[in-house]
DNA sequence: TCTGGGGTCCTCCCACAT
DNA sequence: TCTGATGTGGGAGGACCC
């Protein structure tokens, strides 16, 4: 999809089509999530601080976005792609591998095929896309990129829309690119690379592959060669079962005292815990983040003897990981997270070795009890009494603030 | 310039078992 | 019984993606 978050508020504020608009945390600490078109021009990207996007465009539109309005529009064009194909694999909300193999005979060619899928996402949901076609995902995925509309200083001029590399052509398309466009190539490896004298992925294809090995390390060193070689081997894997879970937020302004610490620790845990059990999974290892003014990042992780999915259970695994973390320097993010995920979620039975003193542990049909409400109710209806202050329940729910604390 | 949130994957180190 | 090699899982950190 193009600026895909843009583009869904761009529908209901049609007053500011063509206009600098960004889409993201409005506060000191936040970034932009999307740009549109008008405010790419000025240099504005993605990923950057909003301080600085500002900077760059002082008239640019700012909108708060709404996770929850992408995700719905995302599930429908998802739904639009499984008409096509059973094989559909979501990279994110606005991207997704669509193997059609199977459905050339009854569709046509992957340029026809292509054609009809940006055709039906306009015609339902009035939002434009770009489409790659190509034997493998990753040049699939540079030929979607490829074909999206081109930023000029005077605006946005028209992209190739679909764009189909033939079988036989994947080196003349893939080796003049900047080494940067391959898949795991950020500024780091960048780095490695240009020491060894590579600046385009034909310079990396040209390598023997013991050179880029010793440059950026084995696994890492292999893939990117194949990746030079036009070699991918991935399936397009549609229903990718999730590996972790989690919740993290930065403050607007660093926390020092532990008891907030542990509030919003209490949060998070309930939040991740509620996402857990709506998707039906649990996890046995319980992660904390932890990130100070200066940027330096900690985690801590405890791995249990069964699958947890309870954010009582979670929070009190987070906070004795908590222990071991002095906040003094001020915390300015944290964050609580949950791997080791399995469908397993019946409970560990536990040896109670302190003699029948009472634990943490609490009936499942406690936490069954809570989602019931919340169903019923909404999210807000029931929490941890410790969430209750002078405004109510408070509890965190996902993308509530995806892009940074507001002003 | 000053850096969000939700993820995946890889590497290194260490402890422990074989 | 001790020692070294090897495999494995957990824990921590980091790079990268959208």
């Amino acid at each position: 999809m193009d600026a895909f978050f843009v583009s869904v508020e761009l529908l209901e504020r049609p007053d500011l089509v063509g206009k600098p608009v960004i889409v993201g945390g409005s506060g000191n600490r936040g970034v932009v999530a999307a740009a549109s078109y008008a405010a790419r021009a000025f240099g504005v990207h993605s990923a950057m601080p909003s301080v600085r996007a500002r900077r760059l465009c002082p008239q640019a539109v700012f909108l708060p976005g709404n996770h929850q309005l992408y995700s719905e529009v995302s599930a429908r064009v998802m739904a639009l792609f499984a008409r096509y194909t059973p094989e559909v694999e979501p990279l994110s909300l606005d991207e997704a591998f669509l193997d059609v193999t199977g459905a050339m005979r009854r569709l046509g060619t992957p340029e026809s095929i292509a054609h009809q899928i940006r055709n039906e996402v306009f015609a339902q949901e009035r939002l434009h896309c770009s489409v790659g076609a190509a034997t493998t995902k990753f040049l699939a995925k540079l030929g979607s990129q490829a074909a999206k509309p081109k930023i000029t200083p005077t605006g946005p001029g028209p992209g190739f829309e679909v764009l189909v590399i033939e079988p036989g052509t994947e080196l003349a398309f893939l080796h003049p690119l900047p080494a940067k466009a391959l898949w795991g190539v950020g500024k780091v490896t960048l780095e490695k690379l240009q020491r060894i004298g590579v600046e385009t992925v034909g310079d990396l294809a040209a390598l023997p592959v013991e050179t880029v090995i010793g440059a950026v390390g084995k696994a890492h060193g292999r893939h990117l060669y194949d990746l030079a070689h036009a070699r991918d081997p991935r399936q397009v894997e549609a229903n990718l079962a999730t590996k972790s879970v989690s919740h993290e937020e930065t403050f607007a302004e660093d926390l020092f005292e532990r008891q907030r610490l542990d509030r919003e620790l209490v949060r998070m845990a309930d939040s991740v815990g509620n996402r857990l059990r709506k998707s039906e999974i649990a996890g046995r290892t319980v992660t904390i983040k932890v990130r100070f003014g200066d940027f330096t990042t900690l985690t801590r992780s405890a791995t249990q003897s069964g699958p947890v999915d309870s954010g009582a259970e979670i929070a009190r695994v987070a906070k004795t990981l908590l222990d071991q973390i002095d906040p003094a320097p001020g915390v300015r993010l944290l964050g609580v997270g949950v791997t080791g995920l399995t469908e397993d979620t019946s409970r560990q039975l536990t040896l109670d070795l302190d003699g029948g003193s009472a634990t943490s542990e609490r009936p499942r049909e406690v936490d069954a009890a809570i989602d019931d409400i919340r169903r019923k109710f909404g999210d807000g209806s029931i929490g941890p009494a410790v969430l209750v202050d002078g405004d109510g329940l408070r509890v965190k729910r996902k993308g509530d603030q995806q892009w940074g604390p507001d002003q």
